[in-house]
DNA sequence: GTTCTCATGTAAATCGTTACATGATTAT
DNA sequence: ATAATCATGTAACGATTTACATGAGAAC
């Protein structure tokens, strides 16, 4: 699933420009998928070469044409035909755990910093879902607000019970147990 | 946090070859990083110029020599510098997810078979997961493969809990309710 | 007999980001 | 004044995968 399919899924949700494809991305697909403008502005080119989009220029004063791109039935065929395919493989990749993996080879206290601002990061994020589950939003999209929260609920319940297996390792290593 | 980077830490817990390096990708990286021998390979030998690895050739019969990697004190700084920087965002392209958006647009039949199956190989990694917790890890590793087993639970758990919000839909909508 | 494991490496292709190029308007 | 919002697009660069190249031995 490229940039220009989930373009494409975007536009199943109402006309849009490129710039408001961008922050679709932001919008709806904030930590699973991002895009920049270097890959929508092509993706849209192609897609009305295609046929599976049509595009109609807005003049606007003082700005550049605003382009506003429509899904053709064509369009919508090829994406939901790209929707059936079996989904491939999740792929994460997180820093943040890569360095956990490691945490022996930190200092306690930087290990700390970085749990504290994950945890904070990840309530933050919760809560602007929870903010935007208000809102008017398609079952699928209810569903992923839903998944997005229950998963950063997880990971920050993970850390605070589990912090301490990487924190409070020198204090229970055998002989280094504080005096008193 | 590139492969690169990756190598050397794999090369902290004891020296390896390209090929076990591989391996080591997918036992300790499993569904975080994953990395092909096309990248593998060329980061160890960027990796031994600039001193951060070394390498032996020990000759097998019948195979090409197997080319040992042992990290140096050099790489060990390098590596644990790279660990202190404040790790990027997680990024996560979910095809799974990106589907779900726009479950709508699916029938409740397909739906149903991608829900199961997601859940039986949560459910497996799990497992599998449980498995390795067994055995000799480092706290960092054990925090890790924890994160990954709660990780993985709620999201079979949001699974089963919330499929009626996409698959029951049409049962829901009003007008639609089952005679009896 | 076909697939898996072991073992290394290169080259092409893919996919995407970042930086560049341009420029007015509005909010802080 | 400085940044953010609006608006499009290209070109260079980067990271990684896939396919190619080679080949024996073991397991099924």
């Amino acid at each position: 699933m490229d940039i220009r399919t989930l373009c494409l899924g975007i536009l199943t949700l109402g006309e849009a420009s490129g710039y408001e494809i961008k922050q679709s991305f932001e919008d709806h697909f904030s930590r699973f998928y991002e895009a920049s403008f270097g890959s929508i502005y092509p993706a849209l080119a192609k897609l009305t070469e295609e046929g599976f989009v049509t595009c109609t220029e807005l003049p606007q004063d003082k700005r550049p044409d605003k382009k506003v791109y429509r899904i053709t039935a064509q369009g919508r065929l090829a994406f939901i035909d790209e929707l059936m395919k079996p989904p491939g493989r999740d792929r994460l990749r997180s820093e943040f755990i890569a360095t956990l993996m490691f945490a022996d080879l930190l200092p306690t206290r930087h290990l700390s910093d970085m749990l504290d601002e994950r945890v904070r990061d990840a309530r933050g994020a919760v809560a602007e879902w929870r903010a935007r589950e208000q809102g008017r939003v398609t079952p699928g999209q209810r569903f992923v607000l839903g998944y997005a929260i229950a998963m950063h609920e997880a990971m920050a319940r993970y850390i605070e019970d589990n912090r301490h297996l990487i924190e409070g390792h020198a204090l229970l290593t055998p002989g280094a147990a504080p005096a008193g």
